[in-house]
DNA sequence: GACTACCTAGAGTATATACTCTAATAATAC
DNA sequence: GTATTATTAGAGTATATACTCTAGGTAGTC
């Protein structure tokens, strides 16, 4: 995963798939759309920019999709997926250490995909009834399956958190730590350019949730995470800093 | 401290202060803009609006600021004010329960006086550089001050976070989670309403920060951080509920 | 009264934005 | 081939938004 910083003029893309011809219109609408958000705010990116991006009429793009409210909401479902995907959880074996860097990593990289959809939440659910109701489901979902990992990662022997009221607001503040650590970034952070973030550092996050989890770290497993989350700790405590060694991305098992 | 935050809650007012016609126009511009701002986010609110809510003239309000950043670059710096005035850390003894229960009564109270601020935040600081850097500066303020005030509830005796790093990780956690429990409220809330939201369910985030510091807290003073958190449990875990209590305001002692 | 500094009204403007409409072209079916 | 459907271009529109400009009022001071 090369470290690109947004905003960056850089033709050639590695994080992302550029629109090529091959692609159906509405899909290079879908994709354009995604990296335009991504890269300048769903504000500051209107249907025209998003055709001229293409190169293509704006007729082209209300042929294909009723308004903007249409693509950010396809969008979404991409996101959600995705993030279900992800989140999948084994019932036929117990969790593993792999198991919890592969969850914090691929969460990490959804967020980073489809980094836009959590700036402008607020706004974006205001103007969108649908999204508003799928969204909240998402988020109960997700909520879920955070509270199913501890409880499996507890029953696993690594951590332990067996009272259900403290598993579940445990798993409230992952979340809140989690859909929030982008945004502290980007304004929060040391240098003065208004959008320079990588996804090395958005990965720094990790170290923020595997601090919540510290206190309940079976004696067996405490050196094994503490030494994960050593990982990704800042270099720079609260300055951003110099990029640290990515993880390398575990296979699921079964 | 003699300054008073505009539309911030004091002794005799609940929730916000309408304008009246003795106050100066240019008083009344921060007021009913930061009233509209928190009613329907400062997307939705217009120079044109904001005139039209006080029934003065457009040019009125542009002789007073030189254009809508302005007037919200005004409002942060009353908002930066008021929070820096809560997160007053007493130097001459050491920090009691009452002053935590302070600490996190008055931050949420501020959330909410200001609210619309975190909300489009990013957008906000793109389009300003000055908010942009005075928010960086605001920002790392706080997190200085949380990590204080865990320092001297260690020496107080209330919890146990000896060492620096965690400290700093703990702080950040918190407030990671103190500035973005409102946005999920607003966004995973039960409600169909999209803006619905009362201070009392928004102060139900200090049951979540207190979950982050039951670990460290010390044998002596388990018990009554556990009921204070007690005092903050939404009533009904993840669908917002009726309001609890609301447990009164303790006035800083020294 | 006259001077001055401050304040206000309200019409007006340049630009942007989401979106529409019509006509033409390509693709596919028969 | 022809008919039909899918796709596209591109000019155009209604509305909104941030902001300007000019002319005039008001309050205090001498």
């Amino acid at each position: 995963m090369a470290d690109r910083a947004i905003g960056a003029p850089d033709k050639k893309r590695q994080t992302t798939t550029i629109a090529d011809e091959f692609m159906k219109t509405r899909d290079k609408i879908l994709l354009s759309s995604l990296e335009l958000f991504n890269e300048r705010g769903e504000r500051n990116v209107t249907t025209n920019h998003i055709a001229a991006h293409l190169a293509i009429s704006p007729g082209n793009l209300y042929y294909h999709f009723r308004n903007k409210s249409d693509i950010i909401y396809e969008i979404f479902l991409e996101y959600e997926k995705l993030v279900d995907f992800y989140l999948d959880i084994p019932q036929d074996r117990a969790l593993t250490l792999d198991d919890l860097t592969f969850y914090l990593e691929s969460v990490f990289d959804g967020l980073w995909s489809y980094r836009f959809f959590h700036r402008d939440l607020e706004y974006l659910l205001d103007t969108d009834p649908r999204l508003r109701k799928d969204y909240r489901e998402f988020t109960n979902r997700c909520l879920s399956s955070i509270q199913e990992i501890f409880w499996k990662l507890t029953e696993a022997g690594i951590i332990e958190l067996t009272s259900e009221d403290l598993r579940a607001a445990v798993s409230l503040n992952v979340w809140l730590v989690v859909t929030n650590w982008m945004a502290f970034l980007k304004t929060a952070h040391a240098g003065d350019e208004p959008a320079s973030l990588t996804i090395t550092e958005l990965k720094q996050g990790i170290y923020q949730v595997l601090t919540m989890q510290m206190p309940y770290l079976t004696p067996e497993y405490r050196d094994r995470v503490v030494a994960l989350r050593e990982r990704y700790r800042p270099s720079l405590p609260a300055a951003g800093g110099a990029p640290v060694k990515v993880v390398a991305r575990k296979e699921r098992v079964g």
